[in-house]
DNA sequence: TTGTATT
């Protein structure tokens, strides 16, 4: 039915409106169709704007992919079809590349070939160098097959110690992209320890979290200023906002310039405590359980159920006493934001797997400048603030997993999309300033 | 510098 030795294609920038039998005429010009399938979120069923596309004969894959491939658009996409070969095609090799650790780093392609070639037929063989050429000490190896591979891991692996490495020779199977992947992020969510505010000013990320919380603090401020939040939330984000001040050392930092494009800067000297508390929070949520007359938000946490640290004074002399309060703070509004204020415990929020692309008209941002530690997660809780966030997305380059700097924010509502527009136009986050407006509506004049 | 998505 079909080669031995054919290829399957990854078909990317498809409209959503487009099914597999729609898709069918443009491809079958190129050969009998094996296999197209449209690719469906799991649960939802929605369109993931992609496809998978086998041919029968080899050789139709071929000229499908250049004679297609960036080489036209479809109807209402703003980038050329992709027509290449998936990413199972060319991660084929994975049960057969090696990855070779603990190498001397004089040893050149040479001297490892010369080490693996007794196990087998080796493909490819390359040394991990830097910048400067210098070799890393480890290198990659693809053998012809998986058997070769497994033979060579089984007499190699620990086998010898090289002159020089620190410990003996590995050799194991390559990580494929997405293992590789994990592992990252595995290792950020360690350092950065999700969701302890403790964590915050100490980890690598320690730069980036203080200017997280610079935001929520302002835009929390700010936000009170208008009447829209209560004078529980008001006050944490003064303290937040004091907190987020003081650098490492608990001196005070130079104050920081929140702007939101056009309107007054949000000036926080003192808890910003609105004259009318209005019940209606950012979120929609009514805000933490009636007070007495402005309590610190401390009280927030034993309403939680939880007091794992004594109340602090907000008006401790020491900086770092009100920093640290300002953590609790921070901390206990967290659970009152996701409306969980009234659990015994606190719980993680539930996090819903993102499904839905974009919101109505009017609801979605483009916001650019972002800091180039900002993944999807973090764009969303800058957001999170002005209304329900539907999506939020960081663009992110394939190849080097690096963010480009620019994303999407949905809401449901328009009005949240331009208060958010209104507050964070203009933010500064280190050098840069966010640039936050209306994404660009798609092509209006489709063609029909 | 405007939704990049890999069964």
């Amino acid at each position: 039915m079909k080669d031995h030795d054919a290829i399957k294609l990854f078909i990317g920038q498809i409209p959503r409106n487009l099914d597999e039998k729609d898709l069918k005429p443009l491809f079958e010009e190129f050969g009998k169709i094996y296999e197209l399938t449209v690719l469906k979120d799991r649960f939802t069923g929605m369109h993931k704007g992609c496809a998978f596309l086998t041919y029968c004969e080899r050789e139709s894959a071929l000229k499908a992919q250049s004679a297609l491939h960036e080489q036209k658009t479809l109807p209402g996409m703003n980038r050329p079809i992709q027509v290449k070969p998936a990413d199972s095609e060319s991660r084929g090799g994975k049960d057969r590349k090696l990855f070779v650790g603990m190498l001397n780093k004089q040893q050149s392609e040479d001297d490892v070939r010369r080490l693996f070639e007794a196990f087998g037929n080796i493909e490819e063989c390359t040394i991990l160098r830097g910048p400067d050429g210098n070799s890393k000490g480890c290198a990659f190896v693809k053998y012809s097959s998986h058997a070769e591979a497994q033979a060579a891991i089984n007499a190699l692996h620990g086998s010898q110690t090289m002159p020089g490495a620190s410990s003996s020779l590995v050799v194991k199977f390559a990580d494929t992209d997405k293992e590789r992947t994990m592992r990252r992020m595995q290792q950020m969510a360690g350092q950065m320890g999700m969701f302890n505010p403790m964590a915050i000013p100490f980890g690598a990320y320690g730069a980036y979290a203080q200017a997280l919380m610079q935001q929520q603090a302002a835009l929390m401020a700010s936000v009170a200023q208008g009447g829209y939040l209560n004078p529980m939330a008001a006050f944490a984000a003064a303290q937040m906002q004091q907190m987020a001040a003081l650098n490492m050392n608990g001196l005070a930092a130079a104050p920081m310039t929140p702007t939101s494009g056009g309107s007054t800067p949000p000036g926080i000297t003192a808890p910003a405590v609105p004259s009318i508390p209005s019940p209606i929070g950012v979120n929609g949520f009514t805000g933490l359980p009636p007070q007495a007359n402005g309590q610190p938000a401390a009280e927030a946490v034993f309403a939680n159920g939880i007091h794992p640290y004594p109340a602090q004074s907000p008006t401790a002399a020491d900086p770092l006493q009100q920093a640290y309060a300002g953590v609790q703070q921070y901390a206990a509004a967290y659970p009152a934001a996701y409306g969980q204020i009234s659990q015994a415990f606190p719980q993680p929020p539930p996090m819903i797997p993102q499904q839905q692309r974009e919101g109505p008209e009017g609801c979605n941002l483009f916001i650019y400048h972002l800091p180039q530690e900002f993944g999807d997660a973090e764009l969303m809780q800058m957001f999170l603030p002005f209304g329900n966030v539907i999506s939020s997305k960081v663009f992110v380059d394939r190849a080097t997993n690096q963010s480009k700097c620019f994303g999407f924010v949905s809401f449901d509502n328009p009005a949240s999309a331009q208060t958010a527009i209104q507050a964070m136009n203009g933010f500064q986050i280190g050098m840069k300033r966010l640039k936050v407006q209306l994404k660009r509506p798609k092509d209006a004049n489709r063609p029909y």
